[in-house]
DNA sequence: TATTGTTATACTCTATAACTATA
DNA sequence: TATAGTTATAGAGTATAACAATA
């Protein structure tokens, strides 16, 4: 097996790992506040009114579980569909109590210990540039 | 919201995408070789025999699941579980067929249009470096 | 008593396909 | 015809709890 195979794999085998540790610190850090980490991944990715679409695109699933995710938020008051010039689309927005929501699990998850306290700040900021370019403009 | 709140988020979040990212790209080198990605990672983690336990360890599951994953390899004919000296102990070890399609496989994976692609090998080398520091020695 | 692996079970995540309504 | 969102459904991943065999 090639060397650069090895390290395709091997990049692939952390990223993955790194990022379950993460999902599971992040949803220890949210179910104290009743979210799954779906719901707390979208909150984040709230912070200007999304289509639906949108929203598939950030959390990488399929449009269609987007529809549950937008429900479980409604029913939890923290969002709300709106409707947009097209009238095919629907914007979510955070209610108010989303947007307040959303700081408080923010402030939960950096207050535990979060996988990323391990690095210091420059190298935090070296590892989100490399993701940022690893998931590139077209990352699917 | 802090800074460093926002970094934190901000990291996990590309952590997560990008490791969805490659998530779906490893399922589809994969699932040409009839194998679920979870299957293909327990095959590259299988470099040596390994109790079940730390199988789960590196997939970050529960143990529990690791009995199906390995039921599912046997029954490919892709590895077998061996008696140990502590006899509560199983290892699973690849196979010939195993060791065959890992490395098959393996070569599907690089083949295709990986996301670390992306990346150049000194960028490649500082990610991963990156992330094992991030996954610490205990991660869980 | 504690630990390894197993079984049974339930919940979440995710994709596919068929549908509605708009464009 | 094509697109945004919805519904229904099925498969895969995951955790919990109770259990057997062994330490």
């Amino acid at each position: 097996m090639p060397d650069a195979d090895e390290q395709h794999q091997h990049l692939a085998a952390a990223l993955i790992h790194a990022a379950d540790a993460c999902k599971r610190s992040f949803a220890r850090a949210v179910e104290g506040h009743g979210l799954t980490h779906t719901q707390a991944r979208a909150l984040f990715a709230l912070d200007e009114p999304q289509p639906m679409s949108a929203l598939a695109e950030v959390l990488s699933c399929d449009a269609s579980n987007v529809t549950l995710v937008a429900d479980q938020l409604e029913q939890l008051g923290l969002a709300e569909r709106r409707p947009a010039s097209d009238r095919r689309v629907k914007l979510l927005a955070l209610t108010d109590l989303g947007a307040t929501r959303r700081d408080e699990v923010g402030a939960s998850v950096s207050a535990q210990s979060f996988p990323s306290s391990r690095l210091d700040a420059s190298e935090r900021t070296t590892l989100l540039g490399l993701l940022e370019r690893l998931l590139g403009p077209d990352a699917d």
